[in-house]
DNA sequence: ATTAGGG
DNA sequence: CCCTAAT
């Protein structure tokens, strides 16, 4: 009935006791390390990790990830191939597999982060890749059933989601979660069982055919069926199904080892079957078709374009590794640059209207780029040398989100540069590792400051950000030039809109922090006739120009009145 | 590096 | 504010 998993159990202790149709597992091989570098290596020298787009994908927007995909030792050529999977047979020279440093198969995980990087810059298509693939070193032995024979392996960690019994699409009832139970009780200490086929039946599953894996999420299944071309190149086939109702999307963190670490990864939902299948002779493509009854491998990928992965995420990726790696020092914007065509090269960073694939034969399948990275807890900078800001900033996270208490341990570090903070906004940029977000910390615009940002437009012009930033804010270092643009973008916005509202009641009068006085708006309203911005200027402070007229020209600064601008 | 502009 | 493109 369950059987311990071959290779995690003793030999010599039988759970229960051997029936005929206890699996028969014909061999297996434990893995040595070092073999998964090279075939890695190998594998994508050779570029050859392509996914084509025949999924079977039904919503790949938001639910899986390919759980596993096996592969064979060479992973060299993965065929499509259909139906002939369901019944496969097992000659006896089906057990030569041959294996790289002895691994007979690898699992492409959530994982392993790095592996996936190295697939990224493969044909692999990048949608599929950015920390969601990887490899996970962990091969596991290889089965060897004869065609009749089942097996099941069953992680214990599933049992009790499987016999949810408030579920009706429940994998499986009462009874069968209750053996599976008292089975994993028996077995303490072991991960996994092996199911016969009698048992399987019994309890209604039928379909999982051959060598079947209940994975850590319950409601999926993997079928494993390993046969033999007819050219005698061994072949691992992997089908995956997705038995749980639609309408339980496998959500939530998943507690295997495979999905283990703090991505939070989601699974691609497969409708149906996916049938990989491997083979040793040579590298160039893996394939997924229905094994089914569906006739056509249809596209199976929704149409959906990946999205870009925001640069933000790759640069902190980026920064991840780097400290992974004890590199201290922040990445350069050029080799950012360099770094993110080499990781998305299919992407045009620049010089493009939108992003185009160069390749186009990929059809779609979109994943959710994680915008947080798991980043590892970043102490506070030893303060050897005096930080500067820009090593801070380069180098700290956001602290947007953290509470206060932390803030304030990385906050004194910013201080210290004597020349930029001559001013109260000593607190400029403080980030933090927890926040992984890069975005600054908001600082209200004080009237003061909106007062010279005027007029250093009044002065120098519209546009000429940096010469203002230089004259007028050169003491606050947290106002950069482009916030100075958006600022006056934004002065011109509120002018343009109190003009509509003015005659309205003013209500409420919103004393908020950010408000601008009128007088002041009405002054960007003239800069903005003297200075027309770009393109907004038309639209939105043409309508003020009559107004302008009537407003009191401002005393407090060498404004030039309205007439003469006009 | 700056600037414009969309989000 | 952020991000990107354009220059």
């Amino acid at each position: 009935m369950f059987t311990c998993k071959p290779y995690e159990v003793d030999a010599d202790m039988p759970i229960f006791p051997a029936s005929e149709d206890e699996p028969v597992v014909l061999e297996h091989f434990l893995v040595e390390p070092g073999c998964k570098e090279d075939w890695v290596s190998g594998l994508l020298d050779l570029d050859a990790f392509q996914i084509e787009k025949n999924f079977n994908i039904e919503d790949i927007s938001c639910t899986f990830e390919y759980d596993q995909i096996k592969l064979d030792t060479d992973a060299v050529q993965t065929k499509l191939t259909k139906g002939e999977g369901k019944s496969p047979e097992f000659p006896s020279e089906a057990s030569q597999e041959t294996e790289i440093g002895g691994c007979d198969e690898y699992r492409f995980d959530s994982n392993n982060a790095d592996k996936a990087r190295k697939l990224d810059t493969g044909s692999c298509k990048e949608s599929y890749c950015p920390g969601n693939v990887g490899l996970e070193n962990e091969c596991q032995s290889v089965h060897k059933i004869d065609s009749g024979e089942l097996m099941v392996k069953l992680s214990s960690t599933c049992i009790s989601g499987l016999k949810d019994t408030n579920n009706h699409h429940s994998l499986l009832d009462q009874a069968a979660a209750n053996e599976l139970d008292e089975a994993f009780k028996n077995i303490s200490g072991h991960e996994t069982l092996l199911i016969d086929k009698n048992w399987l039946k019994k309890h209604d599953l039928y379909g999982l055919e051959n060598y079947t894996e209940f994975d850590s999420s319950l409601n999926l299944m993997k079928f494993e069926e390993i046969s033999t071309e007819s050219d005698g190149k061994t072949v691992f086939s992997s089908i995956v199904d997705y038995c749980a109702s639609s309408t339980h999307p496998v959500t939530g963190s998943l507690n295997d080892k495979s999905f283990s670490g703090e991505q939070q990864m989601k699974r691609k939902r497969v409708d149906g079957c996916e049938f990989l299948k491997t083979s040793t002779s040579d590298v160039s493509k893996i394939k997924f078709c229905f094994l089914d009854e569906g006739d056509r491998p249809e596209p199976l990928v929704s149409p959906k374009r990946s999205r870009k992965p925001p640069r933000r995420y790759i640069e902190e990726s980026l920064e991840y590794e780097s400290k992974s790696s004890n590199k201290k020092c922040g990445i350069g914007k050029r080799s950012k640059d360099r770094i993110l065509h080499d990781r998305y090269p299919k992407y045009k960073w620049q010089n493009a209207e939108q992003v185009v694939y160069e390749d186009d034969s990929f059809n779609g399948g979109c994943i959710q780029v994680p915008f947080g990275l798991p980043m590892e807890k970043e102490q506070p900078h030893p303060k050897k040398n005096k930080p500067s800001l820009v090593q801070s900033s380069e180098e700290s996270k956001d602290n947007r989100l953290l509470e206060h208490s932390k803030r304030l341990e990385i906050e004194p570090l910013l201080v210290e540069s004597p020349e930029d903070f001559s001013e109260d906004e000593c607190v400029a940029r403080s980030y933090t590792a927890k926040g992984s977000s890069r975005r600054k910390r908001h600082i209200s615009w004080t009237t003061e400051e909106v007062v010279k940002l005027v007029d250093g437009v009044s002065q120098c012009g519209v546009g000429r950000w940096t010469e203002i930033k230089r004259l007028l804010f050169s003491s606050s270092s947290h106002r950069t030039s482009v916030d100075l643009k958006d600022k006056w973008r934004n002065l011109l916005r509120a002018s343009c809109a109190q003009l509509q509202i003015k005659e309205k009641v003013e209500q409420g009068r919103k004393q908020a922090s950010n408000y601008v006085p009128e007088s002041i708006l009405w002054r960007v309203r003239e800069l903005a006739v003297i200075y027309p911005y770009p393109r907004e200027s038309r639209s939105k402070v043409s309508c003020t120009v009559p107004a302008v007229s009537s407003f009191p020209a401002s005393t407090s600064n060498a404004l030039v009145p309205l007439s003469t601008a006009v």
